[in-house]
RNA sequence: GGAGGAAUGGCAGAGUGGUCGAAUGCGGCAGUCUUGAAAACUGUUGAGGGUCACACCUCCGGGGGUUCGAAUCCCUCUUCCUCCGCCA
């Protein structure tokens, strides 16, 4: 959510920024501004009448402490009009608080400076690229076909079971999964984030913190009996962890990491793209999560994103990042990297990292504040990443690693899988 | 799941209808003293809205109600504690 101050003294820019986003935003941001005035006079005349009232209160006490009812009681049915007022500026109060509030949770982030423009991922900038595309053996196949000859996913099984997009790791394949989890979490402890564990399930308020609620409801697991949801990401427990918190300046930065599954409704997916571990209802990612200092978020963004170019350098695969575009950006975010593993036997390639900084954004929902060195309070600003989401970098290393009699396992992980190929 | 108790400022803890935004202690900050520190003493110390700054308004777990007036009374929700039951 975006501040009204800021909209007020940086309309024009505000503006032109969303731009990016191929929205026009001149009307809302006009109705935000004539908003805020109308609450801020309709506050100002509440208090005076309830100034008003305080006053004759504590004269009608005075006055029974006296023992002039007679005139106390006069002055009650002045108070009785007073109250009467105080009902209806409240009311049209609260419903312009409302208004204003459900059109600023209608409006994106600000898109940084150097976000290009742009309406979809064909107009992501690509900034940079690194590792060989190996080239595969005669015969080589997709992933999926791989998880059948060497029965390490079970597709099948996980419709039983559940339903498409539950897959069942088993042997070797359940063992690389918790081989690339312990990695990731000792890549990133060793990096300086603390490792957390997250509850799975969130209450509505978190959702609403991290912006689920109410907008992306249909793409959360809704467990109606108790009122929770099944968090599509570790970023939901791991954000809402600073809501409503005034933290000390020294305090940041606060670097945390954590392992959850992740459970997405995914309405709407569908075709080629979604086969195997492409696109999943439920999967494992490793998060990062970082809380800053306004003026220090940029360069934990870069070094959030050399984080995880280490990882990949580690793994040896062949990625590439992306300067999201505005149209591709992220409802919160003002900046994304996106890091794209090459899947050689499907040709393409697959997103497994999203790196934002979300500046004020989610602190200004969320009311997470530090009081900096002057006693004043702050937004603070928030960034997370993945480090990394599991099946497509397993997608990524079954494919990439394969070889004629079995598929290797980057040197990496060895230690943590205890074998070196799978066949 | 059943029975009972509780929720107040960073923490502890008073306050049961009116000068209570809230005593007191601890902690924090500033000062005096000291070469420096500690101790002692003095002062200061919640958040939000609003204002150039004041004024002013709101907030004693959340929501609603009674009253001229609520931290204090009533309803409701949430959380925590104790006991019983169940249980990885």
């Amino acid at each position: 959510m975006l501040q009204v101050p800021f909209i007020r003294e940086h309309k024009d820019l505000v503006i032109a920024r969303l731009a990016k986003r191929n929205i026009d935003a001149s009307k809302m941001i006009d109705d935000v501004i004539g908003l805020d005035e109308d609450r801020r006079r309709m506050q100002t005349e509440l208090d005076n009448t309830l100034a008003e009232l305080n006053t004759l209160s504590k004269e009608i006490g005075g006055l029974y402490k006296s023992g002039e009812v007679e005139k106390a009681n006069l002055l009650k049915k002045k108070t009785s009009q007073l109250k009467e007022q105080t009902k209806e500026l409240n009311e049209s109060l609260n419903a312009t608080v409302e208004a204003l509030s459900e059109l600023l949770y209608k409006i994106p982030n600000v898109p940084n400076e150097i976000v290009p423009s742009g309406n979809t991922d064909e107009d992501n900038e690509e900034v940079y690229r690194e590792g060989d595309i190996p080239v595969l053996h005669e015969g080589a196949l997709p992933h999926w076909e791989l998880a059948k000859k060497y029965d390490i996913i079970d597709f099948e099984l996980g419709n039983k079971i559940t339903g498409a997009g539950f897959p069942v790791y088993k042997g070797k394949g359940a063992r690389l999964q918790r081989a690339l989890i312990a990695y990731f979490l000792d890549k990133n402890t060793a990096a300086g984030y603390t490792e957390y564990q997250l509850p799975h399930l969130v209450n509505e308020a978190s959702g609403f913190g991290t912006g689920q609620l109410p907008d992306k409801e249909g793409q959360m697991y809704h467990v109606t009996e108790d009122n929770l949801y099944l968090i599509p990401t570790a970023e939901v427990p791991g954000t809402n962890i600073f809501r409503d918190t005034l933290l000390n300046e020294n305090d940041l930065p606060i670097a945390i990491t954590g392992y959850t599954p992740c459970f997405r409704r995914e309405a709407g997916s569908y075709g080629a793209h979604v086969r195997g571990l492409n696109r999943l209802h439920q999967f494992d990612k490793v998060e990062i999560l970082r809380v800053e200092h306004p003026s220090q978020s940029y360069n934990a963004l870069d070094g959030m994103v050399n984080h995880v170019k280490s990882i990949l350098q580690d793994l040896k695969l062949p990625y590439r990042i992306l300067r999201l575009c505005g149209g591709d950006l992220g409802f919160t975010s003002a900046l994304t990297y996106d890091f794209e593993v090459f899947s050689t036997a499907q040709d393409r390639w697959l997103e497994i990292s999203s790196v934002s900084n979300f500046e004020t954004f989610q602190a200004n929902r969320l009311k997470l504040r530090f009081k900096n060195n002057n006693g004043k309070n702050e937004l603070a600003h928030t960034l997370n990443g993945s480090a990394l989401a599991l099946p497509r970098v397993l997608a990524g290393i079954l494919e990439n690693y394969q070889t004629e009699d079995g598929i290797l396992i980057p040197e990496a992980l060895q230690s943590y899988t205890g074998f070196s190929k799978i066949n």
